[in-house]
DNA sequence: ACAAAAGTGTTTTTTATACACCCATGC
DNA sequence: GCATGGGTGTATAAAAAACACTTTTGT
């Protein structure tokens, strides 16, 4: 890193920085096919009552990771997880904490990015319950530059989608390929592919397995369900994948 | 961001934090055909003596972006330049500034990826002019946890190569189609693409624009100078493009 | 003349796209 | 029986991959 200035003298002062770590965390609702976020109401000051990305600060001998895991681990319980940093947003003037003539403590914010599945996630229930999935298209104004950082999420969910196996992170444990499709459809809109294409070549890539089991949704026939194989999708782990 | 801790009172102490900047600058020499990292000499403790990335602490009122430009002018002169964020490495113990108990300020680096043209860039000298261009091929040890970021820098150049204009930041303002395939050679390896196909595909997708200027390098054929040409780029800027 | 690098064209194989159509179930 | 979603197959177009061949220079 940095050099020190023993040298110059006249050097503007270093700033001194809290770090915090906010979560966007999504989940896909099949039954209603909608993508959702995790978004929780801020009980103190700045920004109280209003809604925000869950975050904190990090911690004495704690990692941003850990910091990442621990505010998780204490609004949601879940089996599965996907977790990837995000983006950091450090500009001054991003945290009305911060003292208006741009001296004393700034706030930066690292984004984490998560993936859970929403049948399978637990909120917890804090005192007046201020958690709750919201939809990706029905987003509060939230706290901070929240918005800004979720769009930015949002924004790597459909990137990945189209290149990463990280659909299986959100769908159930067992899917239908339709279940897959819609998926695809609700976040990379409708016309990215024709559905029979879409299922011979995901059956082709060989890592969706067949569990034999079927499943009756209203009319229609019935339709397998599949599981993400990750063993069989081990060597092709590196290898430039395309989903869509 | 974070819930203050108003309510719970037997919580852990914030950390704070200086936040550091660190770049990774590529730049490519067609004439030797090797990928350039850009690495300063540091002057003072800690690894004073030791080969980094230049890197610099945030100042009052400064934001990251402005930080990683502050230094980039400080080492080189460019006009060419392409710059985006990296990643952010923040565990407790990266600094060895930071004390071992892990309590007191912790130190923080945002590192940025930059590329920018080797016949255009000049270093500035200060000193005894520690400051180099080191083939990725030939590093050495650096400070920090320089090296980490560093191979995750050269995985993004290697990524980024493949579906975004990068090539074109990195190369002479006017270059051959040899010396793109040369470059896409040394980074992404031999067996890419057959020289031929991989001509008649960029050439295709129409935004490579013939000077009519040819040079001749030793025996040959003389070779036409090509432009990227940003205008007619622009179009495809959001699409999914395939360069390799 | 010939090696070396630039540039063009052709053939084959693979993959994408657009459909048409059959299958199994609920109502 | 027929609407509904699941699932298969086929014909066509486009793109990727392999490679043969021509052009223009330096020596």
């Amino acid at each position: 890193m940095p050099e020190r200035g023993t040298k110059q003298v006249n050097q503007p002062a270093l700033a001194d920085f809290k770090v915090g770590v906010d979560n966007v965390i999504f989940s896909v609702d099949t039954q209603q096919n909608r993508v959702l976020v995790l978004l929780v109401m801020r009980q103190d000051e700045p920004f109280s009552a209003q809604w925000s990305l869950p975050g904190t600060l990090v911690r004495n001998g704690e990692s941003l990771e850990d910091a990442a895991h621990r505010i998780l681990a204490e609004k949601i319980r879940v089996n599965n997880l996907y977790l990837e940093q995000l983006y950091t947003f450090g500009g001054p003037g991003r945290d009305p904490r911060e003292s208006p003539d741009s001296f004393g403590v700034r706030y930066l914010s690292v984004s984490y990015f998560a993936l859970v599945r929403f049948e399978e996630a637990q909120l917890i229930a804090e005192g007046v319950s201020g958690i709750a999935w919201y939809p990706v298209t029905e987003l509060p104004q939230l706290a901070f530059d929240h918005n800004q950082i979720l769009e930015y999420g949002y924004r790597r969910l459909r990137n990945k989608l189209e290149y990463s196996p990280v659909a299986f992170d959100v769908l159930p444990e067992l899917f239908t390929l339709g279940d897959l499709y819609q998926l695809y459809t609700t976040v990379l809109g409708e016309n990215f592919s024709d559905y029979s294409n879409f299922r011979t070549r995901l059956l082709k890539l060989g890592f969706l397995a067949d569990t034999g089991l079927k499943v009756s949704r209203g009319a229609g026939r019935p339709a397998s369900l599949y599981r993400f194989d990750s063993e069989a999708f081990a060597p092709l782990k590196n290898k430039p994948l395309v989903f869509i």
